[in-house]
DNA sequence: ATGTGTTTAAATAGCG
DNA sequence: CGCTATTTAAACACAT
């Protein structure tokens, strides 16, 4: 039984022995902070979830205005726009994009997509390429989409079980909209919609870690800055409009914590406010087995790793610190992909050199050094791919069959995505794989199944279903995409545009 | 001041 | 139920 997703952000209980204390740690000085004590005991109480006090502060936009109420609940249609209630959090382009409150438009999803019932769409998409009809609303953008390349076809196979017919959706849609921007149902609002309500604060089932490497992925450049990140998740996820000062602590510590994600300074040509976040070319695709709520083993950057250890016993001298093949322990031992050292590697090594004074993986940055290292990352992402697919996680048997599906599914996204990766993704293949042979698997491990209790499988209500297809089959992004066309979007996104522009 | 990053610590939650 | 990944809080350090 895996937990859907709790209602605030919060969570529970917390009980916490409050008291703070220690110092201990201290430490590191070298690197930025550290400090304090830690884990400190919550101030407030605790369980007071609501998720109304705190926060939004200002950290601008969001909207302030919506209230719970307001909100709606992600439909599909709601997802599909960028967001909801007001606009305000919505990034400038995408807001241009869409005009108005999307929200509200119930009917503009119906218009738009029509049908899309994402599954359907999806799959046939995933197969072949589609029309340019098609393409529109299946070339995904989305995010999740996108994520093909490494989230993988996790991803866009549960946004095709989500399925929600679209008349799931005209229906939510419905409801929530009553036309004007405000409209905002007061009136009806106030029934105890308990569900509704449950649906817009609804947590994502996603780890912080999964929205992150979405967001790293659905960008062209695979890099994103701090802001840009969070930007991406509030404009997906409603959820995270709220409390932001919360979740978004949580992001920083998930960027700077785990090795997956690597920090790529910013160029003195691009001003700005933060560096750029990046994933680890080894990173592989953390979510293979679909889950990605926890993945099964956190993923260690060697270097990194070496170099923690050392600074927990300095007996260790350097040089295992050092030696490259050393480290496995820990983890290793049970799967992963770690070394299959091809090029991929090669590139990584070439590219690294000073990085934060720590083992410094990945650092340097001339400008187009950066647009080197995206694509390098692209690269090293659809290697893994094919490498996963390759060597099948030989681990677990569980999730074979995907392969070939998440394969072609991929490839279809990444013609879709980066054009220019095509023929990098297409050698790639040719040196880590076979071709797939498709056939597809009845039903696979990535599917929505899997993220819900399988008890209540049978009491899943459609609502339920909507609202998981949202978050995958349509997002802000891919309309966007859609109505503007990859380069527009691009752009829109503001990777060439103007100072400022992007990163709020 | 505020946003970014790091890091420690503790609580909580997936999963085998 | 135990192990460990993830989340949440907080304290700092630094850069803008």
């Amino acid at each position: 039984m895996q937990k859907l997703y709790s209602e605030a952000p919060t969570s529970g209980p917390i009980s916490m022995t409050s008291q703070s204390g220690g110092s201990a740690g201290g430490g590191g000085n070298n690197a930025g902070g550290g400090g304090g004590v830690g884990g400190g005991g919550n101030q407030g109480n605790p369980n007071s979830q609501n998720p109304n006090n705190n926060n939004n502060i200002g950290n601008n936009n969001n909207g302030g205005n919506m209230s719970p109420l307001a909100r709606a609940p992600y439909s599909m249609n709601a997802m599909s726009m960028p967001v909801g209630g007001g606009m305000s959090s919505v990034s400038p382009q995408t807001a241009a994009t869409f005009g108005s409150s999307v929200l509200d438009s119930a009917a503009a999803v119906a218009s738009m997509g029509g049908s899309m019932g994402a599954a359907a769409a999806m799959n046939s998409m995933a197969q072949n390429c589609m029309t340019p009809s098609s393409m529109s609303y299946a070339s995904m953008g989305s995010p999740l989409g996108q994520m093909g390349n490494c989230m993988g076809g996790g991803m866009s196979t549960m946004a095709a079980m989500g399925g929600y017919s679209s008349m799931a959706a005209a229906a939510s849609a419905r409801d929530l909209d009553t036309g004007s921007p405000n409209s905002l149902n007061r009136s009806r609002v106030e029934k105890p919609t308990t569900y509704r309500r449950s649906y817009t604060h609804a947590k994502p089932p996603y780890s912080y870690i999964s929205l992150i490497t979405m967001a790293i992925q659905n960008n062209p450049t695979r890099m994103l800055t701090l802001s840009e990140i969070y930007q991406f998740i509030m404009d997906l996820f409603p959820f995270y409009r709220q409390n932001q000062q919360r979740w978004q602590n949580s992001i920083r510590h998930s960027l700077s914590f785990n090795d997956c994600f690597v920090k790529i300074p910013r160029t003195p040509d691009k001003p700005g406010k933060g560096s750029f976040w990046t994933l680890h070319p080894d990173s592989g695709n953390m979510f293979e087995n679909g889950c990605y709520l926890r993945r099964q083993k956190r993923f260690k950057d060697e270097k990194k790793e070496a170099i923690r250890q050392m600074h927990k016993s300095p007996s260790h001298s350097s040089l295992e610190a050092t030696s490259p093949g050393k480290k496995d322990h820990d983890d290793s031992h049970h799967m992963h992909h770690h070394h299959h050292h091809s090029r991929l590697d090669h590139h990584q090594s070439h590219h690294h050199h000073k990085d934060s004074g720590l083992g410094g993986s990945l650092g340097s940055a001339h400008s187009k050094d950066a647009e080197a290292l995206a694509m390098l990352h692209a690269n090293a992402e659809l290697a893994c791919l094919g490498q996963q697919a390759q060597h099948a996680p030989s681990h677990h048997q569980h999730h074979h069959q995907l392969q070939q599906e998440e394969l072609s599914s991929i490839t279809s996204m990444v013609n879709r995505c980066h054009p220019s990766l095509i023929s990098d993704y297409h050698s790639s293949m040719h040196h880590l794989k076979q071709e797939p042979s498709g056939y597809a698997p009845p039903s696979h491990p990535f599917s929505i199944n899997r993220l819900l209790p399988t008890e209540s499988k049978a009491d899943i209500k459609m609502y339920d279903m909507s609202q998981y297809a949202g978050y995958n089959a349509l997002s802000p992004l891919t309309n966007s995409h859609a109505a503007l066309g990859q380069e527009s979007y691009y752009q829109s996104l503001g990777y060439h545009a103007p100072a400022g522009t992007t990163t709020l």
